[in-house]
DNA sequence: CCAAAAGTGTTGAGGGTACACCCATGA
DNA sequence: TCATGGGTGTACCCTCAACACTTTTGG
C-alpha cells in the first residue's frame, strides 16, 4: 500500500475575541470538524489529499480559500510530518504550511457547523498529532515575527505604524516601546511613508506607511532568501 | 495515479581534496550515478522511495548508510520538494534531509564506481533539481552555523578550539579572529574543557574540548527546539 | 488648557571586531 | 632563542533598551 501524501494548513489571522468583544484581537486560527473516523468529530486543520496537478504550495492555498473564502497574504512550508504512527488509518505524510491572512478580512471569513476560529493558544484536543504541529508553527511565528518583516501581512494596503506595532505586540505577548519599534522598522527599509496620515484621533494624527512594493507570497523555501 | 513519495538526502563532510592533498579539508558531499532514466548516467543525491514502516527521519538515516556506511552526526529535515514537474517521470514529492558526518569516518567512506564525493560549491549538472536543492541546503548549513552549534559533528569525540575553528573557517569560508572565537564559543556553554591537552606540536599545547552531554541527533523540527 | 498618542533625542549596557600582548612548547 | 600557535586583555564601535522630551491633534 502507497504512502497518503496529505497537506495541511495553520493558518494564522489577528481576530477580535467573541467573548471579548471590547478587546484587542487575538492570534487565531480556523479549524474544521471531522465528520469520519479517526477522530469523528474532533477539531482538526484544513487540509486533504495532495492533488496530482498541482504544486504543494497551491494545494495549500487552494485548502486555504475552500475553508476561509480568503487568500494568503503570507504561505510557508513549515515541515513534513511523517512519522509512522501519526495517521490512525495507514501511513500518511502531511506536508503542512502556515499561511498569514489579512484580519480585516478574517473578520468576514466563513464560520459555521464544521469551521470554525480558535484562540491560537487555547485550543481543545485536535485530531492526530495536530496540537504539537500548531504548536511548531506558532514558535516559527513567533521567531519569525522577531527577526523577518512579515506583520504587514495581517494588515491592509496601508498602516501606520502604531498598528503595525500592535501586531508584533498581539503576536509576541508583550509590549514594545514605540519610540524604538518605530527607529527599528525605518532602518529595515521595508516599509515607505506615503504622504496621508489618519485624522479623527484625539491626538497627532499619525502617518501611513505602505509596504515596500517587492512583496513575495511565499518567502523561504529553496527561492527567495 | 498516487503522487510517489521519495526521501532523499545531502550529507556532508570535511574532506580532504583528492587533487589538492596537501591543502585543508573542503566541504564534501557523496553523490550516487544514476543507472536508470530519466537521466541515466548522471549524478544524483542518495535516496530513494520513502519506506511504509519508517519514519522519514530513519528512511533517510538509512539511505545515508547504504550510500556510505556511515552514520549520521547530525540530521534535519530540509524542506518538501513538490513542484509539479519536478520529476520527469510522474509526479514525486521528495523530503530532502541534510546531515553531517564525522570527518575522520568520511575519510574511509565508501566509494566507487558509482558512489563519488564531490566539492559541494563545485558540482556537475545533477539529476532533476538536485542542484537547487544542494544549494538550498549550503545555505541552511551556512546559516545554522553562524548561529547554533553544530560545527562539532563534523569532528570526534574530543577536539581543540582550533580545530573546531577550522570547521566553521572552511564552512563560512571565511578567517576567523582565534581569540573572538574562543570566547564566543567559551560563553555559548556549549562546549566543556577536558583534562587533557595535545602536546607534538612546536607551540603551547592546546586543550581538548569535549561537547555538552545533551546531544540530540536530529535538532529543530517540531521537537527540540 | 489638558489628555493622548505621534514622533525625536539622549544615554548607558552588552556584544562583536580588531588587535596588542603574554604563554608554552619543539626544534 | 626563535617560530608558532595557544590563550588573555582591552579599546572601540554598533545596536538595542530605556526613558525624557517635544509636537500635534480633539475635546
Amino acid at each position: 500500500m502507497p504512502i497518503g501524501l496529505a497537506v495541511s494548513t495553520v493558518i494564522f489571522a489577528l481576530r477580535p475575541d467573541s467573548s471579548r468583544p471590547d478587546e484587542p484581537s487575538i492570534l487565531s486560527i480556523p479549524l474544521v470538524r471531522r465528520t469520519r473516523d479517526p477522530f469523528a468529530g474532533r477539531w482538526s486543520l484544513p487540509g486533504g489529499v495532495a492533488d496530482d496537478d498541482e504544486s504543494l504550495a497551491d494545494t495549500a492555498a487552494r485548502k486555504l480559500y475552500e475553508t476561509t473564502q480568503l487568500a494568503p497574504a503570507y504561505l510557508e512550508q513549515l515541515y513534513a510530518f511523517g512519522d509512522v504512527d501519526r495517521a490512525w488509518s495507514g501511513r500518511v505524510v502531511s506536508v503542512v504550511y502556515w499561511a498569514l491572512v489579512r484580519s480585516e478580512l478574517a473578520d468576514q471569513a466563513a464560520e459555521g457547523e464544521n469551521v470554525r476560529w480558535f484562540a491560537a493558544d487555547e485550543l481543545p484536543d485536535l485530531a492526530f498529532d495536530h496540537n504539537r504541529i500548531v504548536e511548531y508553527a506558532l514558535w516559527r511565528l513567533r521567531n519569525k515575527m522577531e527577526y523577518s518583516r512579515i506583520a504587514h501581512a495581517f494588515l491592509g494596503e496601508t498602516f501606520t505604524l502604531a498598528e503595525l506595532r500592535r501586531v508584533h505586540e498581539i503576536v509576541l505577548q508583550r509590549t514594545l516601546d514605540p519610540a524604538n519599534f518605530r527607529r527599528q522598522i525605518e532602518s529595515s527599509a521595508t516599509v515607505v511613508a506615503t504622504d496621508e496620515v489618519v485624522s479623527g484621533g484625539r491626538h497627532r494624527p499619525p502617518r501611513l506607511y505602505r509596504y515596500d512594493t517587492t512583496i513575495r507570497l511565499a518567502d523561504n523555501g529553496p527561492l527567495g532568501g
